[in-house]
DNA sequence: TGCTGCAAGATTTGATCAACTTTTTTCCCA
DNA sequence: TGGGAAAAAAGTTGATCAAATCTTGCAGCA
């Protein structure tokens, strides 16, 4: 039997997931007793994950001792559309250096069940297969820091990801897949990272774009660093 | 009275910067128990501590449940060359553009304390200086995604960097604040961030060469994201 | 008489602690 | 050297204390 994670972990990755995918709505207050109740835990295990979120910035805590889901601003959005810019071409040049004929056409596998979600207007999975997709791309490149910043910040615009999607429509989200895959298949770095960057660019536009429309001054961004 | 600060948060601090400025070694285990002694803390506090650190990279989790100040390979030196340098220059441009005259000046201060702190061999005082200096740079920035990345890289490396110091010596350790701080006097944000991305490649630079030397292949690197 | 605002109490939630359980390591003896 | 007991450390729990929010009721005023 593998060993069996402790509860601490269990928490903290369902949170996670529950925080990733959207399931939690930018604003809504996290409490610890009611986490105790909805995944019936120990509220030191729930405590210690929501510690961890806050520290990534999945969360975060608004001086009296209220926790809650962050409401990016516009300027935050720009702050992470640098960030991922910056550091997720890097990651696909070096995937794409180190990657075997079998990791692309694995990649390939997952972009194409994310098209499936797509067609099946299905936003929970086209969010999960889209993860997912970045995700073992990154893992490719062999750099644990680089994919832990990547990660991270994938963690704070998770749940704006979300409501955007949810509001256009999973139809009217272009990517950049395909062509990354190409450049992958032809084993050209710099085009694979390139086609990520606008890929990246792309959809975190669109996330930009709909924060400014319905929220010019959002009540609890970030601010205090 | 100011809002006296719940002891899981003073535990943190204090953890936080002894790992900054090196008071733990590369490879030095971190126990829970050991922690409620030499602070006098509860261990819960304790353990939320170490959780937000080891959620920051500032310690890892050796799968079974030792705690410990992580080991850096040369390979995850250089992901913290580029990503700092990608980071960190954008953060000075924007520093640039927003910072005021007087903000340029307390930065001026606090690079004459550092030159006194190198000028009497102090290393200690050198490394908080040092990042005082970076820190109150970024945060002219006003960008707190960007900087608590900054931050969170300062983190990681910390503890090599005062290895590093030890070794070869507060004197032999050059940076660019001068040129970086003429850049900001005249306005020009562009050669401030240049000056800042020579400083941040140079200082790493040396972490990266005492680190190839002394340990090719560190047993307890970074490996699983 | 009805409505507003404040304040005290009730309730909910977070923080800490100490006891208990489980796991891992150490070390002793065959 | 290897197995197992003892010790140490981590993980978990529930209780207790403290703080913040919410509720309620009363007084004052129109």
């Amino acid at each position: 039997m593998p060993p069996p994670l402790p509860a601490h972990e269990l928490v903290y990755r369902q949170l996670r997931e529950t925080i990733l995918f959207g399931e939690l709505a930018p604003g809504q207050p996290v409490t610890i007793q009611g986490l105790t109740a909805m995944l019936n835990a120990g509220m030191t295990p729930v405590r210690e994950a929501i510690r961890r979120l806050i520290a990534e910035g999945a969360l975060v805590s608004s001086g009296n001792r209220r926790v809650s889901v962050p409401n990016l601003s516009v300027g935050n959005i720009d702050e992470i559309i640098y960030a991922r810019q910056a550091i997720e071409t890097e990651l696909v040049l070096r995937a794409a250096q180190r990657g075997s004929a079998a990791d692309v056409e694995d990649l390939a596998r997952i972009d194409m069940r994310l098209d499936q979600a797509i067609l099946n207007g299905n936003l929970r999975a086209y969010l999960e297969e889209n993860y997912r997709f970045h995700k073992t791309l990154y893992a490719l490149a062999d750099a644990p820091i680089l994919s832990s910043l990547a990660d991270g910040l994938w963690l704070r615009y998770g749940p704006s990801l979300r409501v955007v999607c949810g509001r256009l429509g999973t139809q009217n989200l272009p990517d950049r897949h395909k062509e990354a895959l190409e450049a992958l298949r032809a084993r050209d770095a710099l085009a694979a990272a390139e086609a990520m960057r606008g890929d990246v660019i792309q959809g975190m536009e669109q996330v930009r774009q709909a924060i400014a429309e319905s929220d010019p001054l959002p009540y609890d961004s970030i601010d205090t660093p």
